[in-house]
DNA sequence: TGGTCACGGGCAATCGTTTACCGAACGGGA
DNA sequence: TCCCGTTCGGTAAACGATTGCCCGTGACCA
C-alpha cells in the first residue's frame, strides 16, 4: 500500500497524491476530492520512513533521562509528550541509568535514527560533557533540569538558590536554629547548586550546620541510610533533603528509629513529586513546575527546529514552597 | 556523510562498505580493515532511516501506556526499555491519557512510523478493541497488564484472582470479618478481575461486604474521595483498594478524618509501587513483578519479530503478598 | 491576434541504504 | 588444457516518499 497505489486508484500521478496529502502545493478541489476518496478507500497511511529519507526530517525527538523510575522524570516526560504530540512529533525515550557510558550509547542510537532534536537530562555535569557536545554538534539540543559545565545549549530549569532560601526561611520561621543537609554528591548542576545554596544561606542567617552535610545520591536507599546515620548523633532542628525521594527514605528510617517528625526534627524535600503529600507527615518541599518544565523544553526545541540560529535561551521557571506536616502543621 | 563517502575514502564500492559494516556477507579481511579505518576516520554513522526504508524494518517498537505519571507504568517501561536496548531496538513511547481516541491517534502515528511491533497497555477493555485489532493487523502486538475483550494477542500479566485471595486470606488471619472494596470501574481487565475476585472470595469465606463496593478510577483523587465517603458510615474491618495509588489517597483522607490505620480499619493496596512502603503506616499490598512484566513483554515481542507464526502466548507471572503496617504489623 | 502569466498536473531525480545479479579471478579435477 | 565451482567485489535497482522542472491550458490584456 503505497502512494503509487493511491495514484493508480485515483487516476493521477504520485506527485499529485503527495501534494494532496501533504498540502505542500495547491491542487484543484475536485482532483483533491478524488485523491482523498481513493486514499481512504484503500486505507492508505503515509510511510513516514520514506518521507523522512526524502525530507531529511523524521518528526521525532529523542529524550534521555537518568532514571525513568524516579517520578520526577516521568512528570517532565509527560509535559514534553503532551506538547510534542500537538504538532505531531513523537518521543524516542531512553534511560541512561545514571551512567555516562550508557548515555553515550543511547545518544548514538538516537542520532543514527536521525532524530530532529534532543532533550537531555544529563547524568553527570562533567562526564556528560562530551555527550552533550556531540549531540549539540548534530542537532538542536535542550538541556533540562541539569546542565553540563562547559557547553551551552538551550536550557530549562529552576532556580535552586531561591528554592533553598524558601526552605531555610520557612524553617527558621518554624523555629529551627540548626540544620543538616542530606543530598546527592555535587555531580549534577542541581545537586551542586543546592549544596552551595545551603551552605551560603545557612551561613548567612547565622544559624548552625552550614558544614553539616551528608552526600550520597538521589535515592530512597541513600535517604534511609542517611537517616540511620543522623540519629546516631545529636539531631539538628531541621534536615533539608536534596530531593523528595531522599526525604521519603529519611522519614522512613527516622520513624523506625523512633524519631518523631515534626516534633523532634523538621524535614523538607525538593521537587514535590506526587507522593510528597502522601507520606505521614506530608512532606514540606519546593514544588517544581514539572509539566511546565517539560512543555517549555518542547517549545524551545520546536523554536530551534523551525529557526535554528539565535542566542541560546535559558529559561528559569519559578518554584514555590509547599508547606506540609513535616515542618509543623498537620 | 554517507556510505558513498566512506566508499570513496576506502577506494571500494558502496556495496562493499555496506557489507563490511553490516556483516551481512563475508568480505576479505584486508578490505574490511581498510573500510573500517576509512569509516571511523570520517566518523561515519549509518543512517537508520535509509536502512529502514530498504530493509522494511525500523528497529523501533511502539509502546502506549494510559498514564505515564502513574508509577506502575514507568516501572514496566523501565523493564521493557532495558530488555529492548539489549538487541538495540528503541522505544517510541506514547501516553494515551486514558482515552481511546487519543490512543487511536497515537497508534496511527506509530504505525505510520513503521514500528516493528507494539506493546499496548490499553485504556479500555471495550473501546480499545478496534485499536488493538488495527494494531494487530499491521504488526506483532503484545498486550500488557490489561487485555481487551475480543481480540487475542500475546499477553503478559498477573493473576488478579490469586492476588485478591492472598489479600483476603491475610486480612482474615489478621482478624477482619467485614470488608469493603474501593477500586476502579470495571472498564479494564484487571479492574474487572479484581472486582469479581473480591466478590467471589469474600462471599466464599462467609464474611461480610461482598457487595460493599465503591468504584471510581485508579487515582489519588478517587481514593481520597472514597475515603471521605467511607467514614460517613460504619467502617468495615478492612478496606481493599484496587491499586496502591487509590490506597494512598484513601490513607490520607482516613487520617484526616481521624480514623487510625490499622487500629480502626485495615487497608490494602495492589501493585506495590515504590511508594507503597513509604506511607505511614506502610501499605500492605500485592507485589507485581513489574520489571519482569516489562522484560517478558519485550522478549515475547522479540520472539514474534523473528518468527511471526505460532499460537498466541499468555504469560501469567506470579504476584506475592507484601505485608506492611497498614494491616497490623509496624 | 499575439504575448504573458498563473495554474495545475506529470516526469523523473533524489534521499542513503541494501541486495539481486553479474562477472573476474582463481583453484582443482578430469 | 578445459571446465566448473567458489569467492569476492562491483553495478544498479530497489525501498516509498517529495519536489525541481517542465509543459499544456486558459485567462487576461494590449
Amino acid at each position: 500500500m503505497t502512494i503509487r497505489d493511491v495514484a493508480q486508484e485515483a487516476g493521477v500521478s504520485t506527485a499529485t497524491v503527495s501534494r494532496v496529502l501533504s498540502g505542500r502545493r495547491p491542487v484543484s478541489p475536485d482532483v483533491a476530492q478524488v485523491v482523498l476518496r481513493a486514499s481512504d478507500r484503500l486505507g492508505y497511511r503515509v510511510n513516514v520512513v520514506a518521507r523522512s529519507l526524502r525530507t531529511q526530517a523524521t518528526g521525532t525527538v529523542g529524550m534521555i533521562v537518568p532514571h525513568i523510575s524516579n517520578p520526577f522524570f516521568p512528570a517532565i516526560v509527560e509535559g514534553v509528550e503532551r506538547e510534542l504530540t500537538g504538532d505531531d512529533r513523537q518521543l524516542l525515550l531512553c534511560d541512561s541509568q545514571g551512567s555516562a557510558d550508557i548515555e553515550a550509547a543511547r545518544l548514538s542510537a538516537l542520532l543514527s535514527r536521525q532524530v530532529d532534536g534532543l532533550l537531555i537530562i544529563s547524568c553527570d555535569a562533567v562526564t556528560s560533557l562530551s555527550n552533550v557536545q556531540r549531540a549539540a554538534a548534530a542537532v538542536p539540543v535542550v538541556q533540562i533540569d541539569r546542565s553540563v559545565t562547559g557547553c551551552t545549549t538551550d536550557f530549562v530549569g529552576t532556580d535552586n538558590e531561591v528554592g533553598i532560601r524558601l526552605l531555610v526561611d520557612h524553617l527558621i520561621e518554624a523555629g529551627a536554629r540548626s540544620f543538616a543537609l542530606v543530598s546527592a554528591r555535587p555531580t549534577t548542576s542541581p545537586a551542586t547548586a543546592r549544596l552551595e545554596a545551603y551552605q551560603r544561606v545557612v551561613a548567612a542567617t547565622g544559624t548552625a550546620g552550614a558544614e553539616r552535610v551528608l552526600l550520597g545520591d538521589f535515592s530512597f536507599e541513600w535517604g534511609t541510610q542517611a537517616g540511620r546515620r543522623l540519629v546516631t548523633g545529636p539531631l539538628p532542628d531541621a534536615v533539608l533533603c536534596g530531593d523528595d525521594v531522599i526525604a521519603l527514605g529519611l522519614l522512613g528510617s527516622l520513624r523506625d528509629a523512633g524519631v518523631r517528625v515534626p516534633l523532634d526534627v523538621l524535614v523538607t524535600g525538593y521537587d514535590d513529586i506526587g507522593f510528597a503529600g502522601l507520606s505521614n507527615p506530608g512532606l514540606t518541599t519546593v514544588r517544581q513546575p514539572v509539566s511546565q518544565i517539560g512543555a517549555e523544553s518542547a517549545r524551545l526545541l520546536r523554536a530551534r527546529l523551525t529557526q535554528t540560529d539565535g542566542p541560546t535561551q535559558r529559561r528559569i521557571l519559578a518554584s514555590t514552597l509547599q508547606v506540609r506536616g513535616s515542618t509543623g502543621r498537620a
